[in-house]
DNA sequence: GAAGTTAGTGTATATTGTACACTAACATAG
DNA sequence: CTATGTTAGTGTACAATATACACTAACTTC
């Protein structure tokens, strides 16, 4: 099955940097190559395009393979050509960035013998190709879109306390944020909905469960309220 | 001059969405197809990316290719894999935002039987291809972004007025400005560098030149200033 | 010099952002 | 069952920013 062309091609891929959250970190998923080049160093998981399905259906179908990541926030980031960014051909990928509830997904049992693991952003490992440009690319990315869109409830389990939430924003901007004044951010965009649960488990007065209303969110868009933290 | 592959690869393109400025409208530079498919029919400059060429080199080459147009801001936009977006074979575009002082550039004699010509945003014609999906894209990035980076600037003239700079917001935000809240408003940034001259050959009284202050710009913004209108 | 046209300017009010500290509720250990 | 430890939850005063709004100045042309 071989296929002949005029004009040389360059290959196409997509990569993933997928993004979650723990009680402290905010963490990437990478995977150890099996093969050369760079074997045995970190990548972005990521593969080739085929000919039957959109960019976004291969990043999706990347991620399932190599991970159990099914149904997540997934955008795309940027498409990087450098010319010798893979040496053994020209190759253009389309990077991708998503971001998954952690507590969800554990990762995948080793698939064709490579390794996959989350990493803190502050403790990344080398990394092959230019995937530490594109992991750079894709965290300035989330830092600058969190403030403005609701990314940051898909990093959350459906059911989250307000403490959790400022946590993830302080996380992800790297700065502390007054509880107060982010309380009263937060409520008065009207897109959380106030639960009649509390957490459980805790070794002290537990907290009131919010979650992320999609279709108030919707509603104030078109109305053009403007989220913004 | 043939190449062989062992899997099929998708063709890749660059395409440039140019914006340009006149008095009263933004305007979109397109060219008519000499060639099959959609021939006769407008389409975004663009064209097949060569091995030796990054992306940002594709499209600099096309827009001087089929225009003489040169160093103008260039930013990626999107890339577009839909699986038939193209009816001839498998083709992936970078497709890549261009923001140009109008009134220096001349759209080029037509290269290859094309013509080119700039057209307002609300009397476009039919476009090839997912164009229209393209541009759509590419103006909806410039609204937004325009907003809270020094975009404007790329398409007046080096030196221009408050009011050409005020009705250029107008125009790509599609809403009125109070004059002299835009103006304390700029002014207060300090990316305006007031020139000791002012407009020429005006029918009233002339009004003072500024122009975009780079290196200021740049010092704010490593101290965290952020540029908002 | 009169008429026409755009430039250029300030203030008062509303809205939003920021700084800041204590009590309430619950679990656990003694 | 009481004391202790831990986090939840709440309001107000002040500062900064955004908004609404109308007239005089400067110049050209007839």
């Amino acid at each position: 099955m071989t296929v002949t062309y005029p004009f040389p091609r360059a290959a196409l891929t997509v990569d993933c940097v997928v993004f979650g959250l723990d009680e402290r970190d905010l963490k990437v998923m990478l995977i150890r190559r099996a093969l050369p080049p760079f074997r045995g160093k970190w990548a972005l998981p990521g593969g080739f395009v085929r000919l039957d399905e959109t960019l976004e259906q291969a990043a999706r179908r990347e991620l399932q393979e190599e991970t159990d990541l099914e149904k997540v926030f997934l955008e795309q980031l940027y498409t990087f050509g450098a010319i010798d960014r893979d040496p053994r051909e020209r190759v253009v990928t389309v990077a991708w960035y998503a971001l998954v509830r952690l507590s969800n997904h554990r990762v995948k049992a080793a698939t064709d013998a490579c390794d996959a693991a989350w990493f803190a952003l502050d403790v990344l490992p080398q990394l092959a190709f230019d995937h530490a440009q594109i992991l750079q690319a894709a965290y300035r990315r989330l830092q600058s879109k969190v403030r403005y869109e609701p990314l940051g409830f898909e990093l959350l389990p459906i059911k989250f306390t307000l403490t959790q939430l400022q946590t993830l924003y302080e996380i992800i901007l790297g700065r502390a944020l007054d509880k107060r004044n982010f309380r009263k951010k937060i409520l008065s965009l009207g897109v959380l909905q106030e639960l009649d649960e509390v957490e459980t488990d805790v070794a002290h007065r537990a907290a009131r469960l919010y979650r992320f209303d999609q279709q108030q969110y919707r509603e104030k868009i078109k109305r053009g309220v403007n989220f913004e933290i």
